[in-house]
DNA sequence: CCGCTACTGCAACTATAGTCGCATTATGGC
DNA sequence: GCCATAATGCGACTATAGTTGCAGTAGCGG
């Protein structure tokens, strides 16, 4: 193993150019041999090291989500479930995350490992997003036991059924409805484990 | 056109090789040569007819919707919602169905064909779904008006995220949660566009 | 500064997806 | 039954994904 200098620097240059050219082209135009011609390292080599646009896509998704991201508090579980909402809507149809998190999605059928990649990523966003919920049962919103992942995921899980299931477009209404109905079943104790 | 005799035989043999296929070897290793030698139909004639394999799983996703299902009635939106939400997950787990609107999913990532397909599967698939509240309204169990396209949306979407999105295991105490989520937020009348 | 070797560049190779022109077959109207 | 032609079969072709052997470069310990 020789992780510094050229290594390093070609690691950068490699997922740079995927990010670009998901951003430009999409995943379904992601090509090894394009991200090599932008890059500037050689095709053989990111197979070698990544393995595939798989390998790619999974270590560009780990690398998304090593931030120190938070969600905004806003002081009350209706408005924060909102926002979190919004932000969710927003970052898929944003420049440079969203094409990543939808590139690995469609990856994730095709490869276990792009999958398991998937996998971790969610984890740590419900992770990361149940500390609204820590705040709302600490405030007395919501009953003591509420279980945060649950929650959240009760919340987006409407978003990405109509982006990536059903394929309907995604109003203000509709994220105002999945908030509200999130809410008001954490408020009514749905999800406490033991009720 | 031509619709009769060998055209017809035609379709049949490679609609049917199209679903043996996705069966055995799944959506990643689905090929037209493959589909062409099982089917016994040229390859260039599967191109020429449906354009590849994301023409093809369109058209077996529509066949597929053609049917005459309806849910099961228990005589509660809970109960009625949970039989739903049962057959949803069995159905991406059997034999023949589950593959094909797998892999629609999954082609919806690359193909705007594919995509609208499934937009007009699930389309129909909420309509038929929808009988079960609109027999709720009719008992009084919910309020009138109650939307049932997006009390089945957001029944399903919790299923669906965690299969497709987040890709976690689904329990049993899952698709529970999900129907009880989706029961009491209709009773409490948060699915009526005039509340 | 020097050498070992991990890493990379290069080019040729295989395998397969998809296209195209042309000959052949079989359908549906008469 | 017969014909016009839609539909298909066939094979060769192009383009591209992915692999591999070999030579060259550069990181890192001495």
């Amino acid at each position: 193993m020789r992780p510094g200098g050229r290594t390093a620097r070609n690691t950068e240059a490699v997922l740079e150019a995927t990010l670009t050219e998901l951003g430009t082209r999409g995943y379904a135009g992601l090509t090894v041999e394009r991200i090599a011609t932008r890059s500037g390292v050689h095709k053989s080599t990111i197979y070698r090291r990544w393995g595939g646009v798989d390998g790619l896509l999974s270590t560009a998704l780990a690398r998304s989500g090593t931030g120190s991201w938070r969600p905004p508090q806003t002081g009350a579980l209706h408005t924060d479930l909102l926002a979190l909402l919004h932000r969710v809507t927003e970052n898929f149809t944003s420049e440079r995350e969203g094409p990543v998190a939808t590139a690995a999605i469609a990856a994730a059928f095709e490869s276990a490992r792009a999958a398991s990649a998937l996998h971790d990523f969610f984890v740590d966003q419900h992770g990361r997003s149940a500390v609204v919920v820590e705040a709302a049962i600490a405030r007395g919103e919501v009953p003591a036991g509420t279980d945060g992942r649950e929650v959240v995921r009760s919340a987006v899980a409407p978003i990405y059924y109509r982006l990536f299931v059903s394929r309907e477009p995604v109003t203000d209404a509709d994220v105002e409805l999945a908030a509200r109905v999130a809410t008001e079943a954490s408020i009514a104790g749905l999800f406490c484990p033991v009720d």
